[in-house]
DNA sequence: CATTCTGATATCCCTGGGGATATGGAACGG
DNA sequence: CCGTTCCATATCCCCAGGGATATCAGAATG
């Protein structure tokens, strides 16, 4: 148990501020809306917290204390801050402004991320959109403890009790290989074709769903990848084909990544797609995550 | 009559703050030194007054809601601003720290000031001292209006009902001239010797006491004074004085500004002195103000 | 299935703050 | 000398808000 701080009512204060800017009882009462004799039991409560005269009445002239004076500036910024503090919460909570958390998986800034974050800007203005860099995994636990509102990633797990999904787009494999390796002069490449190839993938933990899909897409070939290094981003993962230490499977979105020395080329069976998803918490009911899934599903 | 701003409870405030930090009710009921319910009861009331949800309250996890996170940090700086704002307003009531704003005549500005305020910040050292120069009229006015708690000026009027004064010292007059006025080879001077010269004065309206105070002089000496030039500061009197365009009286402290091509001379009959006094407003309780007057009574 | 932990509900009590009206008293102005 | 202005005081009323206790409902836990 703390120490419960003293609290000065803020109709007290009210009180105070606005006879401190008319130093005049009367006038002061006709502002506030009240009688006389109450303004003067407000002050003169407020005045017993303090324990100091916070104004001095000579007769005639009424006239701020140093006591007064030094409590001023901290009344009007309570009261100022507290009125704009309760709009702000207002609008908040009807969706007109406010702050809406997102995070997104690396792979998706050169995608689809950019036409969302413009075109809910248009749509909402006021609303600011804080995006946070993150991969599936610290995002769906970002999700849970409230840390992000709204998540964008790939693969998204199966039915989770507090996490809802939805597919925003499906998008095909495509190779990732050194412009000098031999399959780079073929349009499109059979998947089988990688089989001895060494390959470079981002590890398991960072997104287990885009991991396996693509081991299971490699198994259905009939081998298993042999994974010789791993990074966390999709840039680095090209940079590390470019030096020619392996061959890589990506998002097609992955092509927007314009490298010297890297090709990407299609793989011929494509029927298998990976899947960029939002996903959100079940019970969030705020308007401003159900305007952005909004803005989603429109595009 | 203004409209009234909604006003939110500082106790329902805190209660938020401290939620929105242990997200726990229980705990936060802890904190707070009070039982689960009625904080159930403030939060409920402040989403009342609010009209949204300031946390969701997920089976087993409480999180703030986007409403709550608007208001969050509104809630904390009022809170924190009023207990700062009162614990500076006690301090002030009790004389510890403060703001004290002075007025004094700039002829002072080399002579007692600077000796009072570092001894008052020696005294003192958390009170603030807001010096501004201003002539004796303006300081009668500001005491009685409050914009200044203490005046440093010369010649006091008599009696007031509002304001009381007293003298800090006397200092008599000495005789500004030209080095090449032919009276400035003596070391002192008579006064009747000035008679014929043109005299550059403060106007009467700065400080009528001072003004008269010169004239009457003059007059016990036999001649009125031939004003041909007049200055609002002392600084400037004798810039003009040093142009050749009169001579003038000064307090003795004025001897403080060195200007080449001005010469300083005492006064023969040098009975009549001119007064610097303090001046403050009777009604003022304040220890502020009190202990300033102190420091000045022991200097 | 029982237990525990969580928060919400339902009452009830009571203080105190905020309001009004009537009156008093000091200072100022004609 | 009287009226006016202005603030303080004295009462009185009312109820909203803050508190407590007891209980309930839903999840998680073992």
């Amino acid at each position: 148990m703390e120490r419960r701080p003293e609290l000065l009512p803020l109709p007290q204060l009210h009180a105070f501020v606005v006879l401190a800017e008319e130093l005049h009882f009367g006038r002061a009462a006709d502002r506030l809306g009240i009688a006389q004799p109450p303004l003067s039991q407000q002050i003169r409560r407020l005045e017993d917290k303090v324990g100091h005269a916070l104004f001095t009445r000579s007769p005639g002239r009424v006239a701020l204390s140093a006591a007064g004076r030094e409590l001023l500036p901290a009344a009007r910024r309570a009261l100022t801050g507290l009125t704009e503090g309760l709009a702000a919460a207002r609008a908040a909570g009807s969706g007109r402004t406010g702050h809406l958390r997102i995070g997104f998986a690396a792979s998706l800034a050169l995608t689809v991320l950019p036409g969302l974050l413009r075109t809910h800007r248009e749509r909402f203005p006021q609303v600011e959109l804080d995006i946070r860099e993150m991969t599936t995994a610290p995002q769906l636990a970002a999700l849970r403890d409230g840390t992000i509102d709204v998540g964008l990633l790939r693969e998204p797990p199966g039915d989770d009790p507090d996490l809802a999904f939805r597919t925003v787009l499906t998008e095909p494999f495509v190779a990732v290989l050194p412009s000098a390796h031999p399959l780079a002069a073929h349009r499109t490449i059979a998947l089988a074709d990688l089989a001895d190839s060494p390959f470079v993938l981002l590890p398991r933990e960072a997104g287990p769903g885009l991991h396996d899909r693509i081991t299971s897409l490699c198994a259905t070939a009939g081998f298993t990848p042999r994974v010789v290094q791993e990074a966390v981003e999709w840039q680095t993962v090209c940079a590390l084909v470019e030096t020619g230490l392996g061959v890589s499977l990506a998002p097609a979105g992955m092509r927007r990544i314009r490298l010297r020395g890297v090709a990407f080329r299609a793989v011929v069976p494509d029927e298998a797609r990976t899947c960029v998803a939002v996903g959100w918490r079940r019970g969030d009911q705020g308007p401003l995550t159900a305007n952005l899934l909004e803005t989603i599903r429109a595009s």
